[in-house]
DNA sequence: ACCTGAACACCGTTCAAGT
DNA sequence: ACCTGAACACCGTTCAAGT
């Protein structure tokens, strides 16, 4: 008597196929999970039920993969601010606080974000946001690219470090070796550390991201001039 | 009849006494010699003749390590321009220049120290440094911690992204992702970037990080007025 | 042709047990 | 008290061998 077989050929939920976009998704979801710590191509492999060597078919390596999964998150940043009316420095700060906002809580994706370049449609269109503010604004298109580079880097860094002393709970981080090395300053060696003290790490990430995105906003939009000499 | 004990004690190379300072240096010789990806605390333990747990009696954990020996690297930094007479900006991007310098031949240590707190030393002095010249060319205390932040943020991220290129060989990096996306941009998706192309990544790193120190230091030398009303 | 099990060559960190 | 062998719990990536 032979079981039948429509019935035990699988006792699981559908197997999904493979696929880029699988794969991306899968990992996609393991960060919101448990975060990107976790995102590893054995716990991908076996989150899909298969092994590791499969993924390759897909990514290239690690770096790749997490940069897709970036991308898929970086959907999530609001660009409205783009197609807005409003002072174009506005609608800059908006799109990039938003992409900051999204970070904090991805810190490990902003890690990711600082070793690796991106790539996505998500990115490019990103990119091309900030590019036609810049335009509206009237900043020549080769200084737009250094100063998109530049606004992205440093939205980018900001979040990345704001996951460093989350991970720890005091608020500015007490036992941060910084902030020890700094308080311990002695004013003979480090007069301007010392007189600075905890101020050098005052403001908060909106106020100095703020404050930056207007000096290189104001920079961006002025011919440079050569240095005059000593004339 | 026992082996002579004055003898026999050992036959190979002194182990030397470990501390603290020889983990970094030694740590410091397998960047020198193999570079930071082989900075692991099991090869670090293999070259000092021990166990890995040992290692931790020193040093935290990885992060730390690698923040220490980029320290030791910092002592190479050209502070000289701090101390001498010059155009404040003109020094503020020599120093620029010799930290960026040491880390492109350090990438990984430029990666490393994205993602990590610096707190040595050498680090301090480097930040003492900027913040003295900057604190000569006027900029208030407190946009000055703000901007040397961001100087070194910018700094570092420049020689990690150009390690990033170096590790595959062609010049603009005919297979990077990101050029090939920009270069398949659709003109109508992505008029921005569609029309600059390559421009995108033009200026080499000195042209771009000069440009930026430029527009910084103008940027924190204005006493910031808030943004004028519709008025 | 396509996919993958199993292996290779590693990791960081902890802790019980030694001296 | 100080140090560490050995173990725990993982990694990324490759490739020979299957289907």
């Amino acid at each position: 008597m032979s079981r039948t077989p429509s019935v035990s050929r699988r006792e699981r939920p559908a197997k999904p196929a493979l696929s880029r976009e699988a794969v991306v998704a899968a990992a996609a979801g393991l960060v919101r999970a448990h975060g990107t710590e976790k995102v590893t191509m054995r716990r991908l492999a076996q989150e899909l039920d298969t092994g590791p060597a499969s993924l390759y078919v897909y990514v290239r390596d690690t770096a790749e993969l997490h940069s897709a999964v970036l991308d898929v998150f970086l959907a999530e940043v609001d660009l409205t601010p783009v197609t807005t009316t409003g002072d174009w420095r506005d609608r800059v700060w908006r799109v990039l606080e938003s992409y900051t906002g999204l970070l904090y809580e991805r810190p490990g994706l902003a890690r990711a974000a600082l070793v690796t370049h991106l790539s996505g449609p998500h990115y490019l269109a990103l990119v091309e946001g900030l590019l036609a503010l810049l335009a509206s604004g009237g900043v020549p298109a080769d200084r737009a690219a250094w100063a998109v580079d530049i606004l992205l880097l440093v939205a980018t860094a900001s979040a990345a470090e704001q996951s460093i002393r989350d991970a720890t709970p005091s608020a500015p981080a007490e036992d941060d070796d910084l902030v020890a090395a700094v308080t311990r300053a002695d004013p003979a060696v480090h007069p301007h550390i010392a007189a600075l003290g905890a101020d050098l790490f005052s403001g908060s990430g909106p106020d100095r991201g703020r404050w930056f995105v207007d000096v290189l906003l104001a920079g961006a939009t002025v011919t440079p001039r050569p240095p005059k000499e000593t004339s």
